[in-house]
DNA sequence: CTCTTACCTACAGTCACTGTAGGTTCAAGC
DNA sequence: GCTTGAACCTACAGTGACTGTAGGTAAGAG
């Protein structure tokens, strides 16, 4: 199951389960630059290399944005400092979360209904349709629940 | 407050609180085409365009795509059907918004843990990197929670 | 008739990838 | 050493729902 380092970067997608473009946009984006190239220019990554991309790919599934994770990997290089910095990105990121949580519930309190009182006749008696149609039938102020671009 | 109809662009995206650029991405889209123009070329719209435009705000409040947008305006033109096809959108909308919360509510704890454990010492003992470093300290399998690019 | 404001089209940028085209390198088998 | 096929390379376009910009045109007031 494990191979000899260094890795391809195809032995390397696989093994993190991402894709291989992935790989080459990480380095575009400078958060993992492979530690050697073959003379004919093929990427090869070490260890440490292997560590970073566990370390990064673990950042995602947390939801921090690539530049979030590019500050953390700064802040961690500097191992002597207060990890202050650190924490505070983390909470920051940690009441996004619980805003992004509060506007779905909104939502999900409008969208209930909406959907559970339409008594399913015709469309243009579609209580969907009337709802969308009509800001004065919501009871709460969804205002921007549901349309920002944020991640999940 | 309320002006004349039809309005110019500039007048209906004042009134709708959205950008002039927003509302020719809509007309790109093929979801509100101004009802006329000048004969110099600039658009005019209608009362009914202006309608037309809050329903579409307010759908895209309750987190429906433009996709979904432009098949229920299709939908709500034929107006002797049965609306189930419209309550079908709008429960699978629901379900994903479900499905949402479900993932950011894992995330949250985890998030919880991460940042409630850091006792806020140097970055080498930083808890925060700690977790992100090392999978197994995670409680839930948060697999994909965070990382996925839907809306909010 | 001028001036300013608002408008026009067309295109690049956002985020974190994903997909494609067209060409090159590597390692294995002969 | 040579051939083959898989994996690799760069560069660029596309996703969604906008936002921002450049360079030019129309409208309406004075």
């Amino acid at each position: 199951m494990s191979e000899d380092f260094p890795l391809t970067i195809g032995q390397l997608a696989n093994q993190a389960g991402v894709h291989v473009q992935t790989l080459r946009y990480y380095e575009n984006e400078g958060l993992l630059v492979p530690s050697a190239r073959t003379a004919g220019g093929q990427r090869r990554y070490s260890r440490a290399d292997c560590q970073r991309l566990h370390f990064i790919r673990h950042a995602r599934e947390f939801g921090f944005s690539i530049e979030q994770i590019r500050e953390l990997i700064d802040l961690a290089a500097q191992g002597n400092r207060s990890c202050a910095e650190i924490d505070a990105i983390a909470r920051r990121h940690r009441e996004d979360v619980r805003r992004r949580i509060r506007l779905l519930r909104e939502l999900e309190t409008e969208l209930d209904r909406m959907v559970d009182e339409c008594a399913g006749g015709r469309v243009t008696e579609c209580r969907v349709l009337e709802v969308l149609g009509n800001h004065d039938l919501c009871r709460t102020d969804h205002g921007h629940a549901g349309e920002s671009s944020e991640p999940t």
